[in-house]
DNA sequence: ATGGTGGACCATCCA
């Protein structure tokens, strides 16, 4: 089972490139984040003549998350549960970043589809919100951990784990995706026992998955790696490939992001 | 210190 996650920056401006994408990798499992709609704006259609289930969690304007399917999605759960008294100030988790399923292969796979909040600026609310945010996903990953079945969590994490998965890690140390406190909350949510797949498969340096817009970052190769697959360890066992594709950021009105895919014996 | 780009959408917010 191929399962890609990919945040698209907007469903709207990026169906071609989405459409086009799914034909040439042919994921079993899509997890869309960044779908810039309310669910009743989402393109449905297209992607279920390409043989797809959807769901979505959306909302106007920002944030969103979709999961696509060529088998059923099955218990679809909206929202990261303990929003109450977790959101800033007025917003709460108004804010759609989270959607799960049930996708039944060969084995049951639990898929978590993740936006993680960006936080900046910080210090500051939007800080304090995404610092909540990952303490209430590992919350979450804590109650899945205990059913000890195969279940991963991916998608844009805004986070960049270490020095090598940045190419100038030095115009980040104030930023809110590499900052100390950023990356022992992302530490512990994966020492609760999941395996970061792409580490899993390389030690390689210069694997990114954003390239900024501004300043020419993908021209000169200024990536961050802060997209991720965290498996559980029964799903970790069943790991064959992970891979980012990179060649979707030079093309026609790219994402700022890339998808990055799982294979698994599921 | 600022503005650079891009998306949603129409005055700015978010990244």
């Amino acid at each position: 089972m191929k399962i890609a996650s990919f945040n698209i920056n907007g469903i709207k401006a990026r169906l071609p490139v989405v459409l086009d994408w799914l034909k040439e990798a042919e994921p079993d499992v899509a997890i869309l984040q960044e779908i810039k709609t309310v669910d009743e704006g989402f393109p449905r259609e297209p992607f279920e003549d390409l043989g797809y289930n959807v769901e979505t969690h959306g909302q106007k304007s920002f944030n969103g998350v979709a999961l696509l399917s060529r088998l059923p999605l099955e218990d679809v759960v909206r929202g990261l549960p303990g929003a109450e008294g977790a959101g800033r100030e007025g917003v709460d988790d108004e804010e759609a970043r989270y959607i799960e399923a049930t996708v039944v292969g060969e084995k049951a796979v639990r898929i978590c589809g993740l936006y993680l909040p960006n936080g900046n600026p910080a210090p500051g609310e939007k800080y304090d919100y995404k610092l909540k945010w990952i303490e209430r996903l590992s919350a979450r990953a804590e109650e899945l951990l205990r059913l000890e079945e195969p279940f991963l969590m991916a998608g844009d994490y805004n986070v960049i784990p270490q020095a090598e998965d940045a190419a100038r890690p030095q115009d980040w140390v104030t930023d809110a995706l590499f900052l100390p406190e950023t990356r022992a909350a992302f530490r512990r949510l994966v020492h609760l026992g999941l395996t970061e797949a792409l580490r899993a498969r390389t030690r390689a340096h210069e694997l990114y998955t954003f390239w900024d817009f501004q300043r020419g970052a993908w021209q000169r190769n200024d990536g961050i790696r802060i997209d991720h697959f965290l498996l559980s360890p029964q799903c970790a066992d069943l790991l064959e490939d992970c891979q980012i594709d990179k060649d979707l950021r030079a093309r026609d009105k790219p994402s700022d992001h890339v998808p990055i895919w799982v294979k698994l014996a599921a």
